[in-house]
RNA sequence: GGCGGGGUAGCUCAGAUGGUUAGAGCGUUGGAUUCAUAACCCAAAGGUCGGCAGUUCGAUUCUGCUCCCCGCUACCA
């Protein structure tokens, strides 16, 4: 038996800046609440949390953007997130937040205790500082002109037009985006957990877990050997926890420090018990997460709590990979999701498909794709053929034949014995599926009671046994109902709404997992409710309806991505003849050694030849671009990329679909030929 | 380029510490049936398990190389 008497299930803190869609809850939701109804059948001791991830950079830029304060941003997500959670039966047993203060003083305890212990290394760092609004700027909170493609509005981790990451002193023209002021760098200190003096005890911890799926492996053992560094645990933000040390005003926790310490925060507001599920050596710690947040919740954190030394470490951590929607990969940004709150509009009441549908296609071992044709074809011929139209047969006959009462059971017959044979197994697939978070596999079992039902009846045929035989065709019935009950159980889990109106229609107040197998479950003369059609029909057109939404969103986004970009700030005649733009041939080109989009071009100036290294790899093979005569900028200063020396750079012109093209004279010209 | 994940039936995916006919669901085809939401039940067809080599008595499963897809990472002057 396991060696842990009770189960700490956590789903990673979903970030308060945006509504929830089907890939939150495919990633980490859906299998967590699985698997927690799963042991709560068990009777385990089990507890539930999760809450909203609220601190950070984006929120505070949401907030600014939308005229609000952070607070009032993460106010009305956390609202809208928690209800739809509540809607798709996701049952918490805890739902917190990270700006509760309860929070707060958590974290800032947990990192006390650390500082107190010496466990961080003080390190003072250049960062770029806001004098005007008097504070020091996130990565996020300074735009420039990107160094790489020279469009404006990069920010300081990345360009967004061209998906170049930077670091924020690479930006040209750097601005806060607080005051439009241009920032000074000024030194800050942080405090970092120096991840390396841990990375023995890590691989350690790491190690004992050959079990552990080999995605979340891979990603680990990935880092571990490239060595881990230290990571700066605080930030210079006003939003956040504040650390609690003297002098350390517009400082706050890292929200990655802060976030995890969230699970142990939230479980202190669900029970006085809390140490108890944390500490204790027999409890089972689990953590539901994405594969984004592999390396956070078995390094990062397990660092963290090696360092406090008081809390248990993650025992399993079943990390999922992504749900992409029609073939491409869902984006809050991009709008391309099916948001929870709109489908059950469009979908009333069928919470239950859509928990069918997508923990059938969960992405358990790699990306999956959920099409709304597969979500129909999970509809109608499984839970409609399969599941609700035994349970139908099975309440149709007792209505019609035995005025709604239970049959009495009677001697059985081999096919009778052939039944229960051919249920012995479930229980023990179904628990061995779950326990080891194969839910795919496990939901496949569940619903083989009721395919086993359909076989049953049709074997049977109770409808021609009742004309002759009454009592048998009762006993037939009473077997098909124990069927309806065991579903009911086994499908608990994974479709909670439906096993619940099952289980008022049998009259069932109490069940157990245990129960799956049992063929006494209803007593004969119970009365049932016929519970009516459990699921309807999807029909095309409705599929049609969702198809032409998505494709809608596809064409405005695909448009928004045509439109002629803004033209540039207004440039003085010296500005532009500073940039020396001449005409050479190609004369040479090779594929960069260990790159993937750099070319290494020979060109022809009219004087000499020169290097010019060129981002285009991906575009053009080095045999077609030699020969080409192309405009160059010639007096770009030399930089030095994957160790050799650039000298210029190659014009290029981006069509609308990404697709590039060199700027050419329309005639052969001299090498050399200025450009004016 | 480096690191990681994956390439198995028309589709979505399981699986094998190497061993007789490689599995499931859906789809397709044929049959049976009418209690049931044209649902259910039975049966069949369908795979050189990405490619090439190697180890082995034997590989789809192990090793090496190679091609393709996804993610992280460096690189688009």
């Amino acid at each position: 038996m396991s060696k842990f008497s009770r189960t700490t299930v956590t789903a990673a803190l979903i970030y308060a800046n945006g509504p929830i869609h089907i890939g939150h809850l495919a990633g980490c939701y859906l299998p967590a609440d699985i698997y927690v109804r799963f042991l709560r059948l068990q009777k385990k001791d089990v507890i539930f949390v999760s809450g909203t991830d609220e601190h950070g950079v984006p929120i505070t830029i949401k907030a600014q953007k939308e005229g609000k304060t952070p607070q009032e941003v993460v106010d009305f997500y956390y609202k809208e997130i928690k209800s739809s959670f509540q809607d798709f039966g996701i049952s918490f047993d805890f739902y917190g937040r990270t700006s509760d203060p309860v929070h707060h003083q958590f974290s800032q305890d947990f990192f006390l205790k650390l500082y107190e212990e010496g466990k961080f290394v003080e390190e003072t760092t250049m960062q770029y500082f806001d004098e005007s609004a008097n504070q020091f700027l996130a990565d996020r909170y300074i735009t420039g002109d990107c160094p790489s493609c020279k469009q404006p509005g990069a920010y300081g981790d990345q360009c967004e037009k061209c998906g170049t990451t930077l670091s924020p002193n690479e930006l040209l023209n750097p601005k806060s985006m607080l005051s439009g002021a241009s920032p000074v760098l000024k030194p800050t200190k942080n405090w970092f957990l120096p991840l390396d003096q841990w990375q023995g005890e890590l691989t350690k911890y790491i190690d004992s877990h050959p079990e552990w799926k080999p995605n979340v492996l891979g990603q680990v053992k990935s880092w571990l050997q490239e060595g881990l560094r230290p990571r700066a645990m605080t930030r210079d933000l006003n939003w956040g926890v504040p650390i609690p040390l003297p002098d350390t005003e517009g400082k706050v926790l890292y929200v990655w420090f802060d976030a995890p310490i969230g699970y142990m925060s939230m479980t202190t507001q669900l029970t006085p018990d809390w140490e108890k599920y944390w500490k204790a050596k027999d409890s089972q710690v689990v953590h539901f997460i994405g594969k984004d947040n592999i390396v956070f919740h078995c390094l990062i954190f397990p660092a963290m709590c090696m360092a406090h030394g008081e809390f248990q470490l993650a025992d399993q951590v079943p990390a999922n990979e992504f749900m992409n929607l029609e073939g491409d990969k869902i984006s809050t940004s991009r709008n391309w999701a099916v948001w929870l709150h709109e489908y059950l509009q469009d979908f009333p009441g069928k919470q239950d498909v859509l928990r069918y549908t997508l923990t059938s296609l969960s992405p358990e071992t790699k990306d999956s794709d959920f099409t709304w044709s597969d979500f129909q074809t999970k509809n109608n011929s499984e839970l409609v053929a399969i599941l609700g139209n035994f349970v139908n047969r099975a309440f149709v006959l007792i209505d019609k034949n035995f005025d709604s009462q239970v049959p009495v059971k009677s001697a059985e017959s081999s096919l009778e014995s052939d039944l229960m044979l051919a249920l012995k197994d479930i229980p023990a697939k179904l628990d061995a599926a779950l326990a080891t978070f194969k839910f795919r596999d496990a939901l496949v079992i569940a619903m083989e009671i009721a395919r086993l039902g359909n076989k049953y009846l049709a074997e049977t045929e109770p409808w021609k046994v009742i004309k002759e035989d009454r009592e048998k065709a009762g006993s037939i019935l009473n077997f098909a109902v124990q069927l309806v009950a065991q579903s009911a159980i086994a499908l608990e889990p994974f479709i909670p709404f439906t096993s619940n109106k099952l289980r008022e229609a049998l009259g069932m107040s109490e069940y157990s997992w245990t129960h799956i197998g049992d063929f006494d479950l209803i007593p004969a003369g119970q009365t049932l409710k016929n519970p009516g059609l459990l699921f309807d029909k999807i029909e095309d057109d409705v599929i049609q309806l969702q198809i032409e939404k998505l494709n809608k969103t596809k064409n405005q986004m695909e448009l928004a991505s045509k439109s002629v970009p803004n033209i540039k700030e207004t440039i003085e005649f010296d500005d532009f003849a500073k940039m020396d733009i001449r005409i050479g041939e190609i004369v040479a080109a090779e594929k960069m050694e260990k790159s993937k989009k750099l070319l290494k071009l020979t060109v022809k100036d009219g004087i000499k030849e020169r290097t010019i290294l060129s981002g285009i790899a991906e575009h053009f093979n080095p045999e077609e671009v030699v020969g080409k005569q192309v405009s160059f900028l010639a007096n770009l200063a030399p930089r030095k990329m994957m160790g050799i020396e650039s000298e210029g750079m190659i014009l290029m012109a981006e069509d609308a679909d990404g697709s590039l093209s060199f700027v050419q004279p329309d005639k052969k010209i001299w090498n050399g030929a200025t450009v004016n």
